[in-house]
RNA sequence: GGAGAGGUGGCCGAGCGGCUGAAGGCAGCUGCCUGCUAAGCAGUUAACGGGGUAACUCGUUCCUGGGUUCGAAUCCCAGCCUCUCCGCCA
């Protein structure tokens, strides 16, 4: 959410913010609402002041034992207008709230701005696209015919867009979340932390999914609860509506879950193997800062990222995002996509954002300054990563002509020394 | 799922429906004073919103949302959460 403020005082910059990012919200019928509630408030406030001085004689002449019925009845319909200006501002000031909700993060000066993903800027290249003897087989080839990846079974269980792994398939995913895991707590000193997977409508406003993106959530109509599309959701929220000492700053976390997503709005884009369904498991990487430190953390946060594509020996590319192509809650936003030898494509496998105060708003994250004032904290947080995505490259970039998978040497130890997957 | 208890400021904790935004204690800050291991004394310390250049001022907030009342931390209803006992269970 953005400071009401900075709305009020720059209209424009929010305006452009709104038109930059293909965003519909209503700045203006915000403004109106924002003038509307200060002249109601204005009002209920001089009357609620009235009624409270009255109230206090009334109290005294109680107090000697006196007759206020004469008072109380005078006040009784002071009271009753107070009730129904008190609606008024409620009423208003629900509809300045919902509106605010849904108007998106203000995107970073340093964000290219142009309408769609074509205007993204890649910022620089890891690792040479490798090349190959014989055609590279896609991983839904190498998958089932390894007896790794079932998508047909998947897909009988839980309809199309989910899938199984079987075996050392199911073996690799794991060891690729503990190599990551691992590497994000030993070398970098995060936090792991293993949260709920379900999450109240509550902590799905404070991040940004809600009200905006319900329609891409999985909702659990019985108990009005929603499945998590990203570890982003209660990482972020671990903290809502607390005050945290600056000196415990920056927080830092990292968590494995899975994600659940309802693609509504991909119908028929990537639809073969694993490129895109709806429940996928994601290592997170997350951080609360400081917030004149959070562009420099998101730096370092992306070069996270990259180590473990360093590590793994995949080629990639850092993709700054153009403003239009920039979620809903983000300032500032790097992709991370790789090289799939089988697809012949590159893949997202890596968002990582700066949200700045944006979430902090929402969820009332604050942390007391120096200055021994509150102030609201900035969150960021990147995938660091993406299973399915990192399962195809690995099958696909590894894979020998026969068809054989050769294991990157950093997950051998976790697959008790294994070679190959033949 | 059944029965009960409870949710008050940074923390602990009191609070007959009427100067209680909230006693008292701890912690913090500011003075004063003092030298036996840091004590004593005094003062002070909430957030959010509105108005004002400002000093300041008004309003809201005692888990959340409704209700009763001239007036609610205090009474009633619903919800959320915590604890205890019983049941069920990986």
């Amino acid at each position: 959410m953005l400071d009401i403020k900075i709305i009020r005082d720059n209209p424009e910059l929010v305006k452009k913010a709104c038109a930059d990012k293909n965003d519909k919200a209503d700045i203006d019928a915000i403004l109106a609402l924002d003038t509307e509630r200060r002249q109601l408030l204005t009002e209920t406030e001089a009357m609620r002041a009235k009624q409270n001085k009255a109230s206090e004689e009334i109290a005294i002449v109680k107090k000697a034992k006196g007759d206020a019925s004469e008072a109380i009845a005078a006040m009784k319909e002071v009271s009753k207008q107070v009730g129904e200006m008190t609606g008024k501002v409620r009423e208003v000031e629900g509809k300045l709230h919902q509106a605010m909700l849904r108007v998106p993060n203000v995107p970073h000066e340093s964000v290219p701005v142009g309408p769609n993903e074509e205007h993204n800027v890649t910022i620089r290249e890891w690792g040479k696209i490798p090349k190959y003897d014989f055609k590279p087989a896609p991983h839904w080839e190498l998958g089932e015919k390894l007896d790794i990846l079932d998508l047909a079974r998947g897909a009988k269980i839980s309809g199309s867009g989910f899938f199984a792994l079987k075996g050392l398939g199911a073996h690799l995913e794991r060891a690729m979340i503990s190599l990551m895991l691992d590497y994000h707590v030993d070398k970098f000193g995060f936090t792991e932390v293993a949260v709920p997977h379900i999450a109240r409508a509550e902590a799905m406003t404070g991040t940004g999914q809600l009200p905006k993106l319900a329609d891409d959530m999985y909702r659990i109509e019985s108990d009005d609860m929603y499945l998590i599309p990203t570890a982003e959701v209660p990482v972020t929220n671990l903290h809502r509506e607390e005050t945290l000492n600056e000196a415990d700053l920056p927080l830092k976390y990292v968590s494995c879950t899975p994600c659940f997503r309802r693609e509504a709005g991909a119908a028929g884009k990537d639809t073969r193997g694993i490129l895109r369904v709806h429940q996928f498991n994601k290592v997170e990487m997350f951080k609360i800062v400081e917030p004149s430190t959070s562009y420099n953390e998101l730096e370092t946060l992306v070069a996270q990222a990259e180590g473990l594509l360093q590590l793994l020996n995949i080629p990639y590319r850092v993709r700054m995002l153009a403003t239009g192509d920039l979620s809903f809650a983000a300032a500032k936003c790097y992709d991370l996509e790789i090289w799939a030898a089988g697809v012949e494509n590159y893949l997202e496998i890596s968002s990582v954002s700066n949200y700045g105060d944006f979430q902090a708003r929402r969820m009332n994250c604050r942390y007391r300054g120096e200055d021994k004032k509150l102030h609201f904290v900035h969150t960021l947080n990147g995938s660091g990563l993406a299973l399915p995505r990192l399962m195809i490259t690995i099958l696909e970039n590894n894979q020998t002509e026969n068809g054989e998978i050769i294991i990157p040497e950093p997950l051998r130890p976790y697959m008790n020394g294994l070679e190959r997957i033949r």
